[in-house]
RNA sequence: GGAGAGGUGGCCGAGUGGCUUAAGGCGGCGGUUUGCUAAACCGUUGUACGGUCAAAAGCUGUACCCAGGGUUCGAAUCCCUGCCUCUCCGCCA
């Protein structure tokens, strides 16, 4: 959410910010909406003083047990008044909330202008692709041929967007996630969460997911609960309402958690395969920071994410989202496009860091306070580190020989007891 | 799922309709005293949204005692609903 007095006194800055991410123009009646409100303001809180004060007249007069029948009659109308007054400013503080939830963050003015992912801006290239001297199969045929993933089954016991694994598949699911939590606890300095996976909606408007994308959300029946859509959002909301002290930021969380998207309005894309599935694992990256430090932890947030990949081989580049292409929150985003050899080969997302700036902090109330001074809203960030999922089918395809056997990365053997290939086998 | 007890400032804790602009204590901050530390003493203390001001400071108004409604001239206090915590019972990985 952005600072109501900020936008008050910047309007035509935050216009222009907002169009250059291609937003519709939300601020319509804002001026109009805002000066009504702040006048209703004035008028109920001077009644409202009056009302106070009469009131101890009041109860000075009943102590001398004079008559105060006049005075409480007039209280009777004022009282009226206020109920229809605080009623209507009521009802433009609800409007202008509205408005200020729908709005997504202003971009940081490094950020690339654009209107979509066309206008991304290419940051820099790790590892050089492979070549091939075979035709190198998509991991949708791979992994069913190697016995390890499984469609079909999936789609009977659940539905479509789902997957099975298996035996060396599902042990490589797990490997991975225990590779990058080792990884960034051990050497990166972040510190191991496991939040619930269901969360209320308070927290999902703290994070922004609510009120805009209820759409691309998992909601529980018959309760105010949600599967979460990453850990950024229950991570994130862990200091929901706190005020942190400034000697403790920043604070780096990593947490592995599965997550749950409806991939409403996402039919027809990525049908085959495991890159937009219903339910995917996650290891997320959330850091709590400092105002005047918060791009810097972004540029370090990328670096331990990109080490992920490094450490496995996987050729991939970084790239800035232009304006247009941002999510809601972020006011600057690095998205890691792993490369895959599938399809003719290409770049696709398995990583997104983005820096929040205090968007998320001020709808979630979550403050910090320095020695001297008063307490200002904590700029958050996340970014995974990176999708499991993704990951996987970027082994199996990047890692794939001509006899459809898949080598294990070296920094991945430990964690598969010293395998070195995934052979064909029988699920069974 | 059943029964009961609770939710008050950063923390502890008083407070059953108006002398509460939330007592008292702890902590924090500032100061006095002191060879240093400790102690003692004095002062101070949150958040949000407004008004005033060129702006800041300051001054000032309103709201906030879990949340949302209600009763009343007046609610931390009374009523209703919800949420959360704790204790006991039942069920359970």
């Amino acid at each position: 959410m952005l600072d109501l007095a900020f936008v008050r006194e910047n309007l035509e800055f935050v216009r222009q910010k907002l169009a250059d991410r291609g937003a519709p123009d939300l601020l319509g009646d804002f001026e109009s909406l805002d000066r009504e409100r702040r006048k209703l303001l004035v008028e109920a809180g001077s009644l409202k003083a009056r009302k106070n004060k009469v009131s101890d007249e009041i109860a000075t007069l009943k102590k001398q047990k004079q008559d105060a029948s006049a005075l409480i009659a007039e209280m009777k109308r004022v009282g009226a008044e206020i109920t229809d007054l605080d009623g209507k400013a009521k009802a433009q503080d609800e409007k202008l909330q509205e408005t200020l939830k729908q709005i997504p963050n202003l971009p940081h003015e490094s950020v690339p202008v654009g209107r979509s992912a066309e206008d991304n801006q290419e940051i820099r290239r790790w590892g050089e692709p492979r070549k091939f001297d075979f035709e190198p199969k998509a991991h949708w045929n791979l992994g069913p041929e190697l016995g390890i993933l499984d469609f079909d089954r999936a789609a009977k016991i659940t539905g479509a967007r789902f997957a099975v694994y298996y035996g060396a598949g599902a042990r490589l699911e797990r490997a991975l996630a225990n590779f990058m939590l080792d990884l960034h606890t051990r050497e990166h300095g972040y510190t191991e969460v496991l939040p619930p996976f269901i969360v209320n909606s308070t927290t999902l408007y703290g994070t922004g997911q609510l009120p805009k994308f209820a759409a691309d959300l998992f909601k529980l029946e018959n309760s105010d609960y949600w599967l979460i859509p990453t850990a950024e959002v229950p991570v994130t909301n862990l200091y929901r309402d706190e005020t942190i002290e400034a000697e403790k930021l920043p604070i780096k969380y990593c947490a592995w958690t599965a997550c749950f998207r409806s991939e409403a309005g996402s039919y027809g894309k990525d049908t085959r395969g495991l890159i937009r599935q219903h339910q995917f694992q996650k290891v997320e990256l959330v850091k709590f920071a400092l105002p005047e430090q918060s791009y810097d932890e972004l540029e370090s947030m990328t670096r331990d994410a990109g080490r992920v990949l490094e450490e496995l081989g996987l050729p991939y580049r970084v790239v800035a989202l232009s304006t247009g292409d941002m999510g809601f929150g972020a006011a600057k985003t690095y998205d890691l496009e792993v490369w895959l050899p599938s399809n003719g080969g290409g770049y696709r997302e398995i990583s997104s860091c983005s820096n929040c700036e205090a968007f998320q902090a001020r709808r979630a109330g979550i403050r910090f306070r320095r020695a001297q001074g008063k307490a200002e809203f904590a700029h958050t960030l996340n970014g995974s580190g990176v999708a499991v999922g993704r990951t996987w089918l970027a082994i199996l395809e990047n890692y794939q020989q001509a006899d459809g056997s898949v080598v294990i990365p070296e920094a991945l053997r430990p964690y598969l007891g010293g395998m070195e290939r995934i052979e064909p086998q029988s699920p069974t």
